[in-house]
Formats: structure tokens, sequence, C-alpha cells
DNA sequence: GCATGATCATGC
DNA sequence: GCATGATCATGC
């Protein structure tokens, strides 16, 4: 299998490099090129970009710094795609740039920044991922892409980029997380696992883990699905998407539901319709449309909250439900509500006004702080520890000033297996109302 | 007014 | 068919 490749592509080329790597569309590395046996049994994903380097490229290794090919500007990039249920690709995991370096990070400026002379032009070439199948075996699918950083969302990317080195200005290496920023973020990245060494960051005693420039899986997927480019938000008005959602959304500030609701022609729904109000903050959002996938990139959270008169959210906020077989043999950073938890949150706020009738009173981007999420963990991990004892005596509301766990499922009889032996109602995570009313209250005008 | 348990419309 | 986000219902 594989015959033998001239490298015959233009080092200095852009284009032709691209359309070099089109031999690969449809084929797997070892259909295209030989490779030594002893490598095609190796399973290490980190290789497959390496391999391609070198095997179809012809390239050698080494050139730690800048861009795979210097000549040119242009950083090569394999990464894994899976199918979901109705056969679309999407991203298996973030597409990891360049380790952090939080020592020269803080004296970097975005235009002359490490991350943009390696990462400003990549061609990103995706694979199938297929757990059991050596990555030389792994199909290229999809088209080639040739990513351009200064072209295509560098405002979000740069004020991204911005946001992290602030944080480590500020001696917080050590509570970044992936809500801080939008589309670029800092992930981690290592060995992992409680014994990772950490690292030293310049403004602050406190090891931090170590960390690389990655593009959310929700950015990936847009640019895979392959819409052309939309401004919903009208981010080419405005400096960020914050300012943008701030923009898009103050005509709505203070009018009534039933108002908004007749402008989109959103119906009411039979009663008991509880998506009414997520319909209709999409609606705002999307000027009328479906979607914002300046959102769908950032992989925002859309939640709605209705505030009571007094300004306490009426209900808790609610997550997905675990197994009690399940979240036994989790941990924390692996599980879904972690997942969540590390997610930008757009919280959108409904409050009657004197005479009773909901209104529309803002929005903000929010993502939990460091210590909340240490909170939640604690609690998560408490649940954990009592599903092993008794799945049926879990942290209540009065326990955390955070986070609770509460039923969640179709009725009564929706019981789930514990360890136990037994069955108990499925169960879900739940942010406590009172948590979330002191969020809004902090940013939000309240009545 | 709130904690707790129960339930439902929707979209995929 | 089912998970999800959200709301309803009850009792104190």
């Amino acid at each position: 299998m594989g015959g033998s490749v001239e490298f015959d592509y233009e080092k200095s080329s852009v284009s032709s490099i691209v359309e070099f790597s089109r031999r690969l569309s449809g084929k797997s590395l070892a259909e295209v090129v030989f490779i030594p046996r002893e490598i095609v049994n190796s399973t290490n994903k980190g290789d497959l970009g390496s391999l391609v380097e070198a095997f179809f490229f012809g390239h050698k290794p080494g050139n730690e710094q800048g861009p795979d090919f210097p000549e040119a500007g242009l950083e090569l990039k394999t990464t894994g795609v899976i199918q979901d249920s109705k056969k679309r690709f999407r991203a298996k995991e973030r597409l990891v740039l360049t380790m952090v370096n939080f020592e020269t990070l803080v004296e970097e400026e975005w235009a002359t920044s490490s991350l943009l002379s390696k990462c400003g032009v990549m061609l990103i070439l995706f694979y199938l991922y297929e757990k059991d199948r050596p990555v030389v075996d792994r199909r290229f699918v999809l088209e080639p892409m040739l990513h351009r950083m200064l072209e295509r969302d560098w405002r979000v990317i740069q004020a991204d980029w911005e946001k992290i080195r602030q944080m480590v200005r500020d001696g917080k290496a050590h509570e970044l997380s992936e809500g801080d920023t939008l589309y670029l973020s800092a992930c981690r990245k290592g060995a992992g696992g409680e014994r990772e060494a950490l690292r030293k960051q310049p403004f602050s005693p406190q090891g931090a883990k170590s960390r690389a420039f990655s593009l959310k899986p929700s950015y990936i997927n847009v640019l895979i699905q392959g819409h052309p480019e939309a401004d919903v938000l009208g981010l080419g008005h405005t400096a960020t998407i914050e300012d943008a959602i701030a923009r898009r959304l103050e005509r709505f500030i203070g009018l009534a539901v039933d108002e908004i609701a007749e402008v989109f022609e959103v119906p009411q729904g039979p009663k008991g319709n509880k998506g009414f109000h997520r319909q209709l903050v999409l609606k705002m959002l999307a000027a009328g449309g479906n979607s914002v996938p300046e959102l769908d990139k950032a992989g925002v959270e859309l939640k709605t909250v209705r505030l009571t008169a007094s300004g306490r959210p009426r209900e808790s906020m609610s997550f997905p439900g675990f197994k009690f077989m399940g979240i036994v043999d989790e941990v924390w950073e692996e599980s879904v509500f972690f997942e969540k938890l590390e997610k930008k949150f757009l919280l959108m706020a409904f409050q009657p006004d004197v005479n009773g009738k909901e209104i529309f009173i803002g929005a903000m981007l929010w993502n939990m702080p460091f210590q909340d999420r240490l909170e939640a963990k604690r609690v998560w991990e408490e649940t954990r520890r009592r599903v092993i004892i008794d799945a049926t005596d879990l942290p209540k509301i009065s326990e955390s000033s955070v986070a609770h766990v509460r039923p969640k499922g179709k009725n009564g009889a929706d019981v789930i297996p514990t360890p136990q032996g037994g069955y108990h109602l499925r169960q879900a995570f739940w942010l406590n109302a009172t948590y979330i009313g002191g969020i809004i209250s902090s940013s939000l005008q309240t009545s």
C-alpha cells in the first residue's frame, strides 16, 4: 500500500501547498505514502500531524518556534472529526494551536505575538477519528481548509488573546478557564491528572496548570459547517461581541414580553409551553432569524432568567441530568456539569414592572468565577460521594450557596438504577436561584 | 416566599 | 424516543 510522492509543491507558496494537500482528500496517509510498519502501529494521536509533515510533505522535524512552512508563513494542523447522529461532521475536540508561555506572553503585543506569527495562516486537514484505527489509516474528510486569522474573526480572537494576557498579568494564570474567552481559549494541556507539575507564572507565586491556545470545538464546528460568512450580530460595527450583543438588545430593554412576541410573531404556544421565553430571546438576538453563528462559534449557553418583583429568579437553573451509576466512575473535570460550567453564558433577564407586566430588563455575558467553580466542584464531589452511600440523600439547596441536586425526569416513574441496587428518581445539578440572582443584580439594573 | 418534587413542550 | 431547558404544584 502507498506509493511514493514527489514533493512537487512550492515551499514559499500557500496556494501550492494547499493544492498539494488535496492529494490526501478522501484517503488516509498510509494510502498515499509509504509508512514504515513500526510507525503504522502507533495510535498516538499527536503523531498524525508530524507524520503528514514528514512523510507527505517531506519535512525534517524541528522548527520549534515559527510555522511549519516558514517560507510560506503557513502552519499545518491535522485534527479529528466525528459524525453526529445526523451524519454531520463535528470537531472531536478543540484545535490546539501552541503552548501558552506565561513568562513571555505578558510582554507581547497581538500584532507581533508568537501565536499570530505561528498560526496566523493555517492549513487545517480534518481526519475521521476512529478510536481503534491507527492514525495513519484514518481517512481525511472534508476539504483542506485555509484559515487566515487576520481575515476571519480577528476582532474576537484578538480580544480573547488580550483577555488571556491580562489574566496572566493580573497573576491569575491559575484561574484561567475556557469560559473566560469566546473563540480562542487557554485550554489545559500537558500530562494532566493530579501529579502534573504546575508551571510558574510571572505575577503570582501560585503555580498554574500548563495551557495552550486553542480554538474551541464550537468554533471549529461552525467552520466545518461551511456556511457563508455571516455577520448576524453586526460585529462589523463594533469591537467586541459584548458590544455587539448590547447594541442588538438595547432596543428591547423595557419592552414587555408580549410586545416583543408580537414584533417577531412568536406564538405563546399551548398553555404550559416552557420554551416561550427562549424562543423569544433567540429571535431578539438573531434579529428575527433562527441562529446567531457568532454565539454558536463561542459555544455560548443561552439561558433565560425570569426574576420576581423582588429580584430573585423564580426558578433555579437546571443542567443536564446525570446517572447514578455513571457519576460513580467519573472525575470532576470530565463531567458534564464541569463542561457546562466552563462555558460562557448569555443570561437574558426578565422582570415584572410596577404593573406586573413582564419586561425584558437586559442581558449579560457571564462565566463562573474561579472560587464558585471550586464550590460547584465540591458539591459535585459530595454528590458523587453520597451516591455511593445512599443515592436518595443528595446535596440540598441549603447545603451550598452555589449549586444543589434535584430530580429531573419525565415523571415520578422515571427512575434509574442506584449503586445500592435499587431505583431512584433521575436527578440533575442546578445552580441556586439566589446565586443566579446575585449575578444578575451585580450587573443589571433590576427594579 | 421558598424548598422540594414533579412534569412538560420542544427539537433533534 | 429522549434529553434538555424550563416551568408547574404542593406543602410548610
